[in-house]
DNA sequence: TTAGCAATAT
DNA sequence: TATATTGCTA
């Protein structure tokens, strides 16, 4: 039990703390005999991680690696907790029976903020937060979603420009080392990428061309906003927080747009609340984009 | 500084 | 011709 009180000095968030790196946390837990004192340390571990996390996810966009790193580190290690219990075999659930009655213990003895988000997820066995998932501080889909904008950022640089293929006949080269940056959105765990604007500085050839997946974008800021005749070009480019979009665009886009709604004033009401937008494509959450070139508007006139 | 409209460019 | 940009005004 001694090494325990030592790990747990070791472990504690004094502001002469030294992280532990996770092969000296492995390497002090394999000479830990007791699984309950393991559970605790790998515990204390894992919510100073999760506190992190927390600390770094307001700069997803500017550390989306960092967050990679930290759920990969957090869920090994959740991976080597449920190994450690299991290891106790089915028969004797003991130790992390214990380890739960102590955090219980520990939890009523604290004042703990329980309307704060990081306290909920830290600790994150503690709290009764058992599960096989191996990131809490994220829910399994927020975190799918950010794997796959990790993935998609590499496969495809910059999806809210036009196709590659249009620039590369514009600028004579391809997107390939012009890749956007990354944008996680906040707030709803979505995510989505933040396009690098073209890298031709030349006003001739670096028009804004509107693809679906921008203007799908656009019509949601409009939602937020609260409706084509309210939102501004500066709220709407805020909400949508696209790089190198600017407001001159938007606000081409939104006159585009408004002209559009008036030519068809039965869907001009849908512009707000449960809006339907005529210039958004069929099914535009269920189908795949369009990659090729910006959407139209559908109409002719008459 | 920003929004809205109209003219102009692509 | 459709769409994006630019210029002007309030």
């Amino acid at each position: 039990m001694a090494s325990l009180s030592s790990l747990e000095l070791n472990l504690s968030l004094k502001p002469s703390y030294v992280p532990k790196t996770i092969a000296n946390l492995l390497k002090d837990l394999s000479n830990v005999q007791n699984a309950v004192d393991k559970l605790v340390v790998l515990n204390d571990y894992i919510t100073d991680l999760e506190g992190e996390l927390s600390g770094i996810s307001a700069f997803k966009r500017q550390l989306p690696h960092c967050m990679l790193l930290l759920m990969e580190a957090l869920g090994s290690l959740k991976e080597e907790f449920m190994k450690i219990n299991s290891g106790m075999g089915p028969e004797n659930e003991g130790p992390l029976m214990e380890f739960l009655a102590m955090k219980k213990k520990s939890y009523e003895g604290k004042q703990v903020d329980v309307s704060s988000q990081d306290n909920q997820n830290c600790d994150f066995i503690g709290k009764g937060l058992m599960s096989s998932s191996p990131h809490l501080l994220w829910n399994t889909k927020q975190h799918k979603a950010f794997q796959d904008f990790i993935r998609a950022s590499y496969e495809n640089p910059n999806p809210f420009e036009p196709s590659s293929s249009r620039f590369a006949s514009v600028n004579g080269t391809t997107n390939v080392n012009g890749a956007g940056g990354l944008n996680p959105r906040t707030g709803d765990g979505t995510l989505s990428y933040n396009p690098k604007p073209p890298a031709q500085p030349n006003g001739k050839n670096n028009r804004r061309s509107w693809s679906h997946q921008l203007h799908a974008r656009f019509l949601e800021a409009l939602r937020i906003i609260g409706g084509v005749d309210v939102a501004t070009p500066k709220q709407i480019r805020e909400v949508m927080q696209v790089e190198g979009l600017t407001n001159d665009q938007v606000k081409s886009h939104l006159q585009k747009y408004r002209l559009h709604c008036r030519r068809v004033p039965e869907n001009k009401a849908q512009g707000s609340g449960n809006y339907q937008d005529p210039w958004a494509p069929p099914n535009i959450l269920r189908r795949p984009f369009k990659q090729e070139g910006s959407f139209s508007l559908g109409c002719r006139k008459s």
